[in-house]
DNA sequence: CTGGGTCGGGAGAGCGCTCTCACGCACGGG
DNA sequence: CCCGTGCGTGAGAGCGCTCTCCCGACCCAG
C-alpha cells in the first residue's frame, strides 16, 4: 500500500512534500495555472500519480468560494406528470455534458409547497448555478433569483418577468412550420390545427408556426380552422369532434371539411385519429395528421405517427453548456434554439 | 439590510457574537446537541433567525468529514435505453425522500468507458453513500466498492459478487406469480411465457414466478412453452412467432397451441399481440396476454394491456431510506422487496 | 556595472465549521 | 470544610485547499 506516511488519503501537502515543492505550486499545477516550469509540472504530476492524489472538493470550495456544483431543478408538479418522457433525456443530456467538466450535478425536486427551502438552498452558497426544467408557467418561484445566481431555463419562460432570462428551447415555431409545410407538400390545402394550451410557450409557438406556414403557402391562416386542447389525448379527440362539426367553407364531397390536421402534440394527434377512424375517415388518405414530440408510442401507433422529434438530450446538453459558459464569465446568447427533425411515418 | 458588520453572508462566528456565546455553543445548538441550557438555545436561535444564518455546507463537510451528499448512479447504458420510463419515477422517489433530510442528491451518469472516473469520485470523499440504479448485470464496476462506501442497489444484482449487497427490488417472483395466477383464474391452461433476458434479475425472476404459478395450479411447468426475448417489442413479436410455430402438445381446434401468454414486459407483450392480431387470433378471447411494467403506453394500447404495475417511485424512496439508515449506522435488512399490483385491463 | 522590470515559486493567512480538551461552577459525600 | 463528580461552556487546533503577497533570480536597457 502506497500513500505517504500519514496513511490517510493523500493531501496537497503530501504531494508537495513528495515533489519537493510548496503547496502553492502543487495547487498551481492542479489548477492548470501557467507559469510553472515544465520540469516542476512534471515532477508534481508524477507525485500526484504516485500518491493517487485526488483534490478534496470541500476544502477547495471552502477556500475558493466556488462549489463546482450545478443544481438541476425540477418543479415537483412537473416531475409528477412524469408520464412525460421528455424529462429523462434532458437530464441525461445535462449529466453527460457536465461529466466532461468538473461540475457535479445536484438534482433538486423543488417542492412547490415550500419554495423558500429551494431558494435558501440555492442562495446559501451551495451551487454555482442552476438549471430549471419546467413546463410550468405560472411559477414565480425563481423570479429575481436570476440576479443573484446564474440560471438557465429549459423551455422559454412565458412568464414575462423571466422573458429576458437565459433559456434553451426547442425551436417550436420553426418546427411547427416544418410540420405544416410537410402537409402542404402533400398537396393538402384545408389544414386545420389542434393547438395546445396557450399559457405555455410550446402551445403559443406551435400555433404560430402553423400560421406562418399557411401564409407562406398562400393559404388564409385567419380562416383556417383551429381548435384548442390541453395536450391530453382526450382533449385531442374533443377538438377533432369540434373540427368535424364545423360548417367549414369548402367541405369535400363526403362532408369532411378538412384534409389535414396538425396537432400540437402526439397525445392530441392520437386522440384526433381515433375520432377520425371511428367516423370511418381514412388516415392519412382523407385526413393526414402530423403530431409533435415523437412520443414513445408514436412509432407503434396505428397508423404510425408522423411527428416532430424533439432532441431532448441535446436540449439538456445545451442548457448545461450555456450555464457553464455563463459561470465562466462568457456571455452566451440569452436564447438558444435547438432544431428538430420531422419524422415521416404513416399518418401523413 | 441586516447582516452584521462584515457585510457578507452570516457565519457561525457572527451568530456567536450576536448571541453572546462562543462558536462552539452555536455549533451545538445548530446540530441539536443536548446539554445546552434552554435559555441559551433560545438566544442562539433568535440570533440565527435574526441574521438569517445558514450553515455553510462546505465548511461543515471539511471539518466533520461528512459530506451530506448521496450519489445516484445511473450507468450510461441504462440511461441510453431511456425509452424505459421506469427510471424517472425512481429518481423522483429518491429525490423526494432525500428532500426531507439534510442530504443532497448527486446525479451521476457513469460512463462505462471510464469507470475509474466514477470510482474515484465515489471514493474521493465526495459522497457519504451511493445508490445504483441499473438493469445491467455484467457490470463489475462496483464490486468491492461496497466495502468502502455504503451502497444500495435498485434491483437485485445478479452478479454473485454483489449478491450479498444491500438492495431494494420489486418482488418480481411474486408479481409474475400473480400475473400467471390471473391467467389461471381466467380458466387458461396452456399458458406460454415470453421471457426476458436471463442475464438480468428481472428476466430470471419473472420466469421463475411463472413456473411457480403453473406448478401451484397443477400444470406441467416443464412442458409449458417458453420463448426468450430481449425485452424489446420486436423480440416479443419474434418470440410469439416461434410460440405459434411450435407443434405443441394439444393445439386447440383452430390450430392455436396456446390460450394465454405472460410476457416479461409490456414491450414484448405489445409485440406479441401485434403478431396475434395479424394472424387473426383474437386477444383476449383466444389468447389472453399479460405484460409487466405498466408502461406508459399500456393503457392506450389496443387492447389495453393487463399488466403488473411497478411502484417505481416507492422503490426509489425505499432505496434512499435504506441508504440513509445505513449511513446513520443502523442495520436495515439487506433485501427490501416492494410489492406490485396487477392492473386488469382488456388484454386478459 | 547598476537599477528597474519580469517571472517563477514560497510563506502564510484564512475559508467556516467541528470537536477535543480543559476549565469553572454547583453539588454532595467523607 | 475539602475534594471528587458532573455538567455546561469556551478556547483553540485543525479539516485541505486557495490566493495574496513577497522574495529571489534573472534579463535587459542605460
Amino acid at each position: 500500500m502506497i500513500g505517504g506516511p500519514a496513511g490517510r488519503t493523500p493531501t496537497l501537502e503530501m504531494v508537495a512534500a513528495a515533489a519537493g515543492v510548496s503547496r502553492a505550486t502543487v495547487s498551481r499545477v492542479v489548477n492548470g495555472s501557467t507559469s510553472v516550469t515544465p520540469e516542476i509540472v512534471e515532477a508534481v504530476n508524477a507525485a500526484i500519480a504516485d500518491l493517487d492524489y485526488v483534490p478534496n472538493r470541500m476544502a477547495r470550495s471552502l477556500a475558493s468560494r466556488r462549489t463546482d456544483v450545478i443544481a438541476l431543478i425540477v418543479p415537483e408538479s412537473t416531475s409528477t406528470v412524469f408520464a412525460d418522457p421528455f424529462f429523462a433525456p434532458v437530464v441525461r443530456g445535462v449529466a453527460r455534458t457536465l461529466a466532461d467538466t468538473d461540475y457535479t450535478l445536484n438534482l433538486l425536486i423543488a417542492s412547490e409547497s415550500r419554495p423558500d427551502k429551494t431558494r435558501r438552498y440555492l442562495l446559501g452558497g451551495n451551487v454555482d448555478g442552476a438549471l430549471v426544467v419546467s413546463h410550468h408557467v405560472d411559477d414565480h418561484s425563481y423570479v429575481g433569483l436570476g440576479d443573484q445566481l446564474p440560471i438557465v431555463y429549459g423551455g422559454r419562460p412565458l412568464n414575462p418577468e423571466l422573458a429576458a432570462s437565459y433559456h434553451v428551447d426547442v425551436d417550436n415555431v420553426a418546427s411547427a412550420r416544418t410540420a405544416t409545410e410537410h402537409l402542404v407538400g402533400l398537396g393538402r390545402r384545408r389544414i386545420a390545427m389542434i393547438a395546445g394550451r396557450q399559457d405555455m410557450p410550446a402551445g403559443v409557438d406551435r400555433l404560430d408556426g402553423w400560421r406562418q406556414a399557411l401564409e407562406a403557402a398562400g393559404l388564409d391562416a385567419d380562416q383556417a380552422p383551429v381548435e384548442f386542447g390541453d395536450f391530453s389525448q382526450l382533449s385531442g379527440s374533443q377538438a377533432m369532434e369540434r373540427l368535424l362539426g364545423r360548417a367549414s367553407g369548402a367541405p369535400s364531397s363526403d362532408g369532411v371539411p378538412i384534409d389535414a390536421v396538425f396537432a400540437a402534440n402526439d397525445q392530441m394527434a392520437a386522440g384526433a385519429i381515433q375520432v377520425l377512424q371511428a367516423r370511418g375517415i381514412a388516415v392519412p388518405d382523407e385526413v393526414a395528421v402530423v403530431g409533435f414530440d415523437d412520443d414513445s408510442f408514436a412509432a407503434s401507433f396505428t397508423p404510425a405517427l408522423t411527428t416532430i422529434h424533439q432532441p431532448a438530450a441535446e436540449l439538456g446538453a445545451a442548457m448545461a453548456d450555456v450555464l457553464v459558459r455563463r459561470i465562466a464569465g462568457e456571455d452566451p446568447p440569452r436564447r438558444t434554439l435547438i432544431p428538430t427533425r420531422l419524422i415521416r411515418r404513416a399518418s401523413a
